[in-house]
DNA sequence: CTGGGATTCTAACCCATATTAGATTCCACC
DNA sequence: GGTGGAATCTAATATGGGTTAGAATCCCAG
C-alpha cells in the first residue's frame, strides 16, 4: 500500500470510522439536549466509547462542538446548492424558492441531527466557536438573498417587500421548527407545503 | 403598622426590591447569554450584590432560572390578552392577528428582557424547568389558535389553510427574531410591517 | 440609643465533568 | 508469532462555578 493509497483508504479505515461515529454522536446529542445538556459521557456512551477516547480525535469539546456545528451549516448549504443546481434552466424564481423552502425542512428535520445541532446551537455556544460556523451560514444566506432578489427583479415577489427582512422571519419559522416538531404527530409533506404558502401568496405579487 | 400593610408595603421594601433586582438581572443575562453562559457571578455583579445574597431570595441557580422563564412567558400572554381586549369590539379577525403580531414582536423586543429569556432558553433549559413556564406558553398557544380559528371561520383566513401548522411557523419567524435582531441595524417599524405582511397577504382570503 | 431580626458579605466547600497520565489492548506487517 | 505503533481503557487529576457556613452589617422597633 504506497502513500497515496493510504490516504485514500484512510478514509473508511477503522480509525476514520471511530472518529466520525464520535462526530455522529455528538450531532445526535447536540441537536437533542443543546449545548449545555451534552456530557461528553452521552457523547461517549453513545458512540460506543469511553470518554477520554476523544481526545485522541478531537483537543476538547469545545472543538468537537465546533466540527459538528461547521459540518451541519456546511452540509445545510451544500444540500440547497446541489438542489437548486440540479433545476431546470427554466424555472421560475418562485418555483426555485418553493424547491428551496422543502430542501430547508426536509433536510433539516429528516436527514441530518448535524442540522438541527448547528440551527440549536448557533446562540448558545461560546463566541469562539461561533467563528467557522458562522462564515458558513454566511454563505447559506448568500444564496437565500440570491433567491429574493431575483424573484424581486423578475417581478415574482412584490415590490414594496423588504426581502431581507422577510428572509430573515422565513428562515426564523423553518428553524424553529426543530423547536416544536414532532414527526409521530405532524406531516412533513402537509408542514412544507404550509411554509410554501406563506411564501407563495405572502410574498407573491397578486 | 398593622400586618395588612406590611403585606402591601412589601412590594416596594428594599427587600422587595433587591429580590427584583436580582431578577431583573438574571433575566437580562439569561436573554443575552443563553442558559449555558449564565453564570451566577454574572448575575450579581449586574444586580450589585455578591453572589451567595441570591440564596436568601432564591434556593437554587435553577429556580431562579424557572422563575425568569415563568414570568416572561406570563408576561407575555398577559400583554396579549390585554392589547387584544382593548380593541374595539367591531374590530375585524385579520386586523386582530395584525394587532397579535405587532404585540407580540414589540413587546419582545423593546420592553421585556423576561419574554426574550422565556424564548430563547425555553428549549435548552433541564425538563424540570419547563413545566410551569409550559403551562404559560399553552395558555398563550390558545390565544393565538383562536385568533387563526375565528379568522378562518369569518373567511379572513383561507379555509385550506392549516392554521395550526401556519400558526407554528408564524410563533417560529417571530421568536427567531431574538436571534438576530439588532435595534441599530434594523428598524421595528419595518419588521412588524414585513412580519405583518407574512401573515396578511400569506393566510389571507384573497 | 440599643437589641435583634433581616440582609449581605467573605471564605470555604463540594461536586460534576472536562481533561490528563499511564497502562493495556489491538492489529498490521515483518 | 513477535513487534511496534495506533487506539482505547482505567484511574487519577484539575477546575469552574454552584452552594453552604458563619461572621459582619444594616436598620427599624422599642
Amino acid at each position: 500500500m504506497n502513500s497515496t493509497e493510504a490516504v485514500a483508504s484512510s478514509a473508511t479505515s477503522k480509525s476514520a470510522q471511530t472518529r466520525q461515529r464520535i462526530l455522529d454522536a455528538a450531532a445526535e446529542v447536540l441537536s437533542r439536549k443543546g449545548y449545555a445538556g451534552t456530557r461528553l459521557s452521552d457523547v461517549a456512551q453513545v458512540a460506543g466509547v469511553q470518554a477520554p477516547a476523544i481526545y485522541y480525535y478531537f483537543s476538547s469539546r469545545d472543538e468537537l462542538v465546533e466540527e459538528v456545528m461547521w459540518v451541519g451549516a456546511n452540509r445545510v448549504r451544500l444540500h440547497l446548492a446541489e438542489v437548486l443546481a440540479a433545476l431546470p434552466e427554466d424555472t421560475s424564481c418562485m418555483d426555485r424558492l418553493m424547491v428551496a423552502v422543502d430542501a430547508h425542512l426536509r433536510f433539516e428535520l429528516q436527514l441530518s441531527h448535524y442540522a438541527t445541532a448547528s440551527i440549536r446551537n448557533a446562540g448558545h455556544v461560546p463566541e469562539q466557536l461561533r467563528i467557522r460556523p458562522a462564515a458558513e451560514e454566511a454563505l447559506y444566506s448568500r444564496l437565500w438573498r440570491e433567491l429574493f432578489a431575483e424573484a424581486q427583479q423578475a417581478g415574482e415577489v412584490r415590490a414594496d417587500l423588504d426581502i431581507n427582512m422577510f428572509r430573515l422571519l422565513l428562515l426564523g419559522a423553518m428553524n424553529w421548527v426543530v423547536e416544536w416538531w414532532n414527526p409521530r404527530t405532524r406531516s412533513l409533506d402537509e408542514l412544507v407545503a404550509t411554509a410554501q404558502a406563506m411564501v407563495r401568496t405572502g410574498a407573491g405579487a397578486v
